[in-house]
DNA sequence: CGATCGCCTTGATGGTCATCAAGCTTGCCC
DNA sequence: GGGCAAGCTTGATGACCATCAAGGCGATCG
């Protein structure tokens, strides 16, 4: 990959990247693909071999499986500065576990894995950065396995919206949905028609008000209780 | 902990501590607990702080969340030589994630978080393991989130059987639930009765018989193609 | 041996959510 | 502007599975 001092520093400044010298990042860098891509766009597919992972710098990504019969279940939304499949780079036999599409037109990064296997050996610091990642993703999937087996379908899309949130949010609040409404039904494992009969019976009560992508949430302690 | 001559064999051969030197086991060792539990009995609460994660010698564990009805779902069941709570060595707040509790009388190691720590910093190839491990991990949960959002509740049930199975089987099967069956469907998300009434209709079209806690399996694979 | 307690099974009922099928809205292109 | 397509909404219906309730079966214990 061309040398680009833009990108060198945004890497200084990624957590999964910040402790490496400067050596190393050339190092990096150079073994590193830049790709632009499309909405609807192919990254990868379920089972296809792995040689790299990812930083999306622009654009949104979908990360996704399929039952036999078609449907989809969003796995991930990846957003720019996010890395993804990092879990590659310490399988055996390395495979993606899941579909990668373009769900905005953007560009990314791969990474050689090799080559950051290589320099994570020479860097103590990163390896516990990678881990303490991974520790997050798998946090963050027993939230979701537990909001799968547990909660029905409102408090799936409610907990979504509240997810939405910055931290430390209050009172009254406005969000944008961060895809098409399609999309989020995929990754909150309901069909578009329920995500939509959800949304309008949570105006109804008055707890949001739905513009477009554009959602309210009018007093956020009051959509926390009202969970059930 | 006591020194232990058995102990400190089967550590040599667990593949996350087999990278580690005479010196640093030891070490690993000295700061390590042994502790025994009965059935039912809680080893540690969701949100407790966590210093120590732990392996399973004998009997078995379960790892849980509850709803805020008290509705049960079991993330993981240990099994002897399984470690387990890994993720909370990389936390910067460490505090366990789920709920663990006994599940059949047995005998576990604590060790101590600190100490794998320092022990990591200076073996690379532990890492590497604790990084498979994870990523792993991480694959199962893809596995399990896709089978909960994407699939109905005899499809969780088969999947859950053929789970069972050791690699490579074929034709006629036996195989022993791990636990009782309502910690199986605790496990694969749905209730005692819909497990009972799942199994019989699979008995019923002859592909499993099932006796106690006893599962033939007639055809494997036949039953792989029958998920649906 | 009979009583009791868990666990499992079986049956009847209802709620939740997917499915199917129209309409509606919005953006886009000729 | 008219026409189309894609995404969203709304309504009617039904499948799936949880719930409630009762009965069976095996283990343990006096």
């Amino acid at each position: 990959m061309q040398s680009d001092g833009a990108l060198a520093r945004e890497l200084r400044h990624h957590y999964l990247f910040a402790a490496l010298s400067d050596a190393q990042r050339e190092r990096l860098l150079a073994s590193a693909v830049g790709r632009a891509f499309a909405e609807g766009e192919q990254l990868f597919g379920h089972g296809d071999a792995a040689a790299c992972f990812f930083l999306l710098r622009r654009g949104c990504v979908k990360l996704y499986r399929l039952s036999p019969e078609g449907d989809e279940k969003i796995m991930r939304l990846i957003r720019p500065s996010q890395t993804f499949a990092e879990s590659v780079l310490f399988m055996e036999a390395p495979r993606y576990p899941v579909h990668g599409e373009g769900v905005e037109a953007g560009e990314l990064i791969a990474f050689d894995r090799e080559t950051f296997l290589g320099i994570l050996r020479e860097s103590f610091a990163t390896c516990c950065a990678v881990m303490a990642q991974m520790a997050l993703r798998i946090q963050a999937h027993w939230d979701e396995i537990e909001t799968l087996a547990l909660q029905n379908s409102r408090y799936r899309v409610v907990h979504y919206l509240l997810g939405l949130l910055p931290p430390g949010a209050e009172g009254r609040v406005t969000v944008t949905l961060p895809a098409r409404k399609m999309v989020i039904a995929a990754h909150v494992a309901v069909t578009p028609e329920t995500l939509s009969r959800t949304l309008r019976s949570l105006s109804d009560e008055r707890l949001i008000e739905v513009a477009g992508d554009e959602v309210t949430i009018l007093d956020v302690d009051r959509l926390r209780r009202h969970m059930h």
